[in-house]
DNA sequence: TGAACTAAGGTCAGTAATAGTCAAAGGAAG
DNA sequence: CTTCCTTTGACTATTACTGACCTTAGTTCA
């Protein structure tokens, strides 16, 4: 059911996780034979699942020797980076800003997978019973259960 | 007397209970083909019998190899008595309504006097940010602090 | 030295595959 | 008859995947 491109990106962080640079490099071209899609595909896994917001960076150079470098965000504090993250929410969220948050979390180990399906569960379940406002509604909850999370493992 | 609703939970439970993981996977589409209705039924299904406050967390992703995941979560004894009071909190709220139930669970240990006095910053804070409907964002805010710190203990 | 060739990777728009929403119609229990 | 729950379907939104075409960098050789 999981479909190819959650394989890929399960590939990535894996060689990701190996790694002990936090970074990788890998050839398009091989990973689409590897994986029997087109390169492009690799793209949509790239700029679906390692965005800045989801904290990675990624570089990459064309021609002869080309490659593509997939990094995570380094910070010196885990914490604080934490809180910079929840300053950044600002007044409204959207689904999508909010899945790469508590996904840049999850992978930064500072909410575990069952912490972020509980919140978005709580969001999905809170922003059915209004009509208007969702994004507002959407802002206020992430802040606060982050917060509090964050606030009682301190 | 049993509507094809009743069935279709019935037969989501039966699958609960028999994958040893607490948590299934479907595809809505299959689900209503199996069904003969409208993969509409489904959600409906969902949003009526596996909501949080029955111990449910449903996840679903649409687009190619699209899925709907249900997951069980499990509330101690202790804590049930709790969701009861958590589910009668409607769409709104006042800071005094709120204040009692808050002082209710800490004098049942239910929540501690930090989580207490953490539970009324934060929705101080978010409160303060906006001009109307502060009643029904405390509401919101209480409920799913209330049920995360809950879930997360149990 | 620079034109032509080779070897990467990038973009974008289109198609297919799912799931979600909402309001209206239907039906059963009081 | 009214109210509440169920069922339906038309319309919408999201996600995955592909292929044609574009850009950039290195290499070779007249």
């Amino acid at each position: 059911m999981s479909s190819l491109a959650d394989h890929i990106e399960a590939y990535i962080k894996k060689m990701l996780r190996s790694s002990g640079t936090n970074s990788v490099e890998l050839s398009r071209a091989q990973m689409a034979d590897d994986f029997s899609c087109v390169p492009s595909q690799i793209n949509y896994v790239l700029s679906t699942r390692f965005t800045l917001e989801r904290g990675y960076i990624v570089e990459s150079r064309r021609g002869g020797g080309g490659y593509i470098r997939i990094g995570r965000v380094q910070v010196e504090d885990d914490y604080a980076h934490a809180v910079r993250l929840l300053q950044s929410i600002g007044s409204e969220l959207t689904e999508k800003q909010m899945d790469n948050i508590l996904v840049h979390l999850k992978d930064h180990q500072i909410i575990s997978p069952r912490e972020l399906r509980l919140i978005r569960g709580i969001v999905q379940q809170e922003a059915g019973k209004i009509g208007q406002g969702r994004n507002l509604l959407r802002a206020s909850l992430v802040r606060s259960l982050l917060f509090f999370i964050i606030e009682s493992k301190s």
